[in-house]
DNA sequence: ATGACAACCTGTGGGC
DNA sequence: TGCCCACAGGTTGTCA
């Protein structure tokens, strides 16, 4: 489900609830998710407090008075706020109960999503990545010096964590589309100019993802259980072989790179 | 350093 | 209706 909007989205919905909380229950039903839940993890956070909520790529930081939850949502996670009163379902894997009766419940299908327990400033899942797409260190001459020596195609160049986070399937097209990229042209063919247009656009898309709650995929709901809106924008992903928005002629191409779908306007896109 | 690819899982939708 | 296959929002690890 989540790329970075949908993270964020789900960090400002649960926050709310669980900040100046403090955790007075851990249950544990499935501890095989991307690395196994450490059978210390109950113990570790319960009794701590929440001190606050941060998100650092597509993870998100729950901070305790006595270290920090990293949770990631692979691909198919989700964070929802409920209570008791609503019963564990299939794939409801963790459930940490607060003070103020709130459970913050952990629901993954796949089980590709994480969990882990810091008690350091640093951790070998974070250390590596690049920039946050909406600081000002990332931005088109960023793009362009890093991309100099990358022959690999622009859309697997701008996915590459290393390069900048949170950039996932769904925002690359839809990108690569509004700044008229070809999404298989090589990273180090593209002019400065346009991966000025490129970072522009990256910002806006995923600040206008994060404001409308993230896109609705399947079943996506944020922390607070709302729909997010940003489907209904989606330009290309999705639409292959239907008619492109921009200039109405041409049917969307789809390609696949590096296992992922890629679809683009041959005509649009250069 | 870069890049290609498999791997980790379950659910769903399309085609027959 | 049922079966089989391909594909799905992500990331890591391995190998060339």
């Amino acid at each position: 489900m989540p790329e970075l909007p949908e993270v964020e989205t789900t960090r400002r919905g649960i926050a709310p609830h669980i900040v100046g909380q403090k955790i007075i229950d851990v249950t544990v039903r499935d501890r095989r998710l991307r690395w196994p839940i450490p059978s210390a993890f109950e113990q570790d956070i319960v009794g701590g407090t929440v001190a606050t909520t941060r998100r650092r790529a597509k993870y998100l930081l729950i901070d305790l008075d006595r270290g920090t939850l990293l949770v990631h949502l692979g691909m198919s996670g989700s964070l929802r706020i409920t209570s008791a009163a609503e019963a564990a379902r299939k794939h409801d894997h963790v459930d940490i109960t607060l003070e103020n009766g709130v459970i913050l419940r952990y629901h993954d299908p796949r089980r590709f999503g994480s969990m882990h327990w810091l008690t350091e400033a640093s951790h070998i899942l974070l250390d590596q990545l690049g920039p946050e797409p909406l600081s000002d260190e990332f931005s088109g001459h960023y793009l362009f010096r890093q991309s100099r020596r990358r022959t690999g195609a622009v859309k697997l160049f701008i996915m590459d964590a290393k390069v900048v986070v949170g950039v996932g399937n769904i925002y690359a097209n839809e990108a690569l589309f509004m700044a008229g990229i070809r999404p298989d042209r090589p990273a180090n063919k593209i002019s400065k100019a346009r991966y000025q247009k490129l970072a522009h656009v990256i910002k806006e898309v995923l600040s206008t993802a994060i404001e409308v709650g993230g896109t609705t995929l399947r079943d996506f709901v944020g922390g607070d259980g709302k729909a997010g809106y940003f489907a209904q924008s989606l330009q290309v992903y999705g639409r292959g072989g239907e008619l492109c928005r921009c200039c109405q002629s041409k049917r969307l191409a789809e390609i696949r790179q590096a296992n992922r779908t890629t679809v683009f306007c041959l005509k649009c896109q250069r």
